[in-house]
DNA sequence: TAATAAAATGATAACGTTATCAAAATCAAG
DNA sequence: CTTGATTTTGATAACGTTATCATTTTATTA
């Protein structure tokens, strides 16, 4: 019986009318309602055991206090910190998260899309599986993208600036001393290659005059899971040394790769970050445990989940109109164990 | 206007009537319907864009097709393949996911709770914040519990054999030669202590007859972020040395400190596994990509999640009753690289 | 072909809330 | 104390689907 009190019998039990016990119980805001009768409607519906029917305010309202997270896959270590961003700026606005996982399968993601309009979720916070997504079902859903790609244009996008977050390392570098820095970059299904970073390397290396090569570029095959790439890298590394490399220092595009060649270099009793340093990206709870820790150019991604839910919170709540913004956060870069001075080979 | 579109719109245009329309469209078993009269609604259907309103039918069933999953905390490692199994297995019987963290937090875990039942999900998938958590909200909800804690009597429950899994660890280590074994226990806020665990190694030494000591018991603060467990524990670990402690294994109760373990024995150079071994529990990322990799009592989080959905759905969709299950898993030793024979110390 | 059973379709009443507008109560000012 | 303005409350109609039962159509059998 109590969870079918309805709030026509918490009107019955106060003796007034179903609009004002709705008005006393709906959670919006406080407004034309005396103290006393509020009074009196809170302790009927305690007495009877009223809980309020959210299935029924939603499909009256015809929305929901449910926002979409889409994104390929929990276990991928970018993930679960942005998410728990994104939870908590939305609990202050009393929304909650629906959690469509789409394992990088386009057609999962479009099922995932359709649902969240057929659902009538207030908005969207999406992590496209891949830069050419189709996106169209969503027309006038409020939507923020978690991305930097130029695909997306006219969507609002948060993303950290990867491109200057490489800079930074390799500043960083060059400082220490490096002169022969060797790229690391994993061909992810996220972003629209990796010849970008090809081109910060180049131009970084033109621009300070130092020993640029394409044999120092080493692409590792980044596959869905993190475990795989892993694996994958470290052959790269393994094959990468083999060839007595000049390079004293490795920058790598995330952290996985990283941590792969950290790992081989131990494996072949190479000091880090005494005979090699390494610098890897996106601040991964794995480089802050492994040994050494690992340096890295961090994005936060916490706060990534926590303006993009602002956002999209501001956005679903707004008026009418709306102006399409990008942000665009800087990475910081996390000096760690893994990098250092170079050092004059004996 | 393309989603303002309703059964009653469609039923005009194809000429049949509502009830018929919504028999072909409402996604229930195919049953009772003509292929001709199918035909005519799906194509008048895609012609006018109708969408169903899940909304209107959530409330008409006064259900959802919802789960809810309750956790602590997501940056936990834990977790995410845990709710990645759950996914995987509930995308095949078209449930999706509502995600509800608590920080750890009793209240907001209770406001999760009233949560679930105003929005009616259909089951609920939840890993305790602590043993006491009071479930009474719940009462006719199906629920599942991810915990094999006495206390939750009269609830279907689902957890590994983290018992018989630290026992496997041992017997390992003895069988590799091992006769001074460390323990390492992290007081989590989720078990009712780590007393169990002492009084398994205590049998167990009894029974092997080999040396067992207080001094060998090392009790780590957990904190809420693994990242400040990690940095506890290397302190406890730096401590545990500094006391030339006799021990050549080290068994501990969760991965997180076999990695701090494993850290400081690098950093002070002890050679892993020649002088040390150290066995984790639980099987999480970063020991498959530690240095040397981490041996460990890996608990199958994917498949805990996906039983535990399965589990739910069948509860969910059984007909009345329902017999209590409680499922416990069995742990697996994964051996890698930071275990080995015993070596004598010249 | 008629009689009966079975399958397919139709008509309509909910589900419980919120929104709208109308009515009543309260307040403010002269 | 009256008038008008303002606040508070009441009556009632949606929202779009599904469930129930009634009706029609089709299939089956004698």
């Amino acid at each position: 019986m109590s969870s079918k009190a309805t709030i026509v019998d918490v009107a019955k039990e106060c003796g007034l009318s179903q609009a004002t016990v709705a008005r006393v119980l709906n959670g919006q805001k406080e407004i034309q309602v005396k103290e006393k009768t509020r009074k009196k409607v809170l302790s009927a519906a305690k007495k009877i055991g009223y809980e309020r029917n959210i299935l029924a305010a939603n499909f009256r309202r015809q929305k929901t206090k449910s926002i979409a997270i889409s994104i390929a896959d929990l276990t991928n270590p970018f993930f679960p910190e942005l998410i728990k961003g994104i939870q908590n700026k939305i609990r202050e606005y009393g929304y909650s998260i629906v959690q469509l996982n789409n394992e990088w399968n386009p057609k999962i993601e479009q099922d995932n899309f359709k649902y969240m309009i057929q659902s009538r979720v207030a908005g969207a916070i999406i992590s496209p599986s891949h830069p050419k997504a189709d996106l169209k079902v969503l027309e006038r859903l409020p939507v923020i993208l978690l991305t930097n790609s130029d695909e997306f244009s006219g969507y609002d996008t948060i993303a950290n600036d990867s491109k200057g977050g490489m800079v930074l390392a390799l500043e960083r570098l060059f400082e220490l001393g490096h002169r022969n820095i060797a790229l690391f970059t994993g061909g992810s299904m996220m972003s629209a290659g990796s010849s970008w970073r090809l081109q910060i390397m180049k131009d970084f290396c033109s621009n300070r005059n130092i020993f640029f090569s394409e044999d120092l570029c080493v692409k590792c095959d980044m596959s869905v899971s993190s475990l795989d790439s892993f694996s994958q890298a470290r052959t790269a590394m393994r094959k990468f040394l083999s060839k007595d490399t000049p390079a004293t220092a490795i920058f790598a595009s995330n952290d996985i790769l990283a941590l792969a060649a950290l790992h081989v270099a131990n494996e072949k009793g190479i000091k880090v970050p005494d005979e090699l340093s390494i610098i890897g990206m996106d601040g991964i709870l794995s480089g802050e445990i492994s040994y050494p820790t690992l340096t890295t150019v961090e994005k936060n991604r916490s706060q990534i989940g926590s303006l993009a839910a602002k956002s999209l919170i501001e956005k679903i709540e707004a008026p009418v109109e709306w102006q399409t913004k990008k942000i665009i956060l800087p990475c910081k870069l996390i000096e760690r164990g893994s990098s250092g001075p170079v050092r004059e080979k004996k």
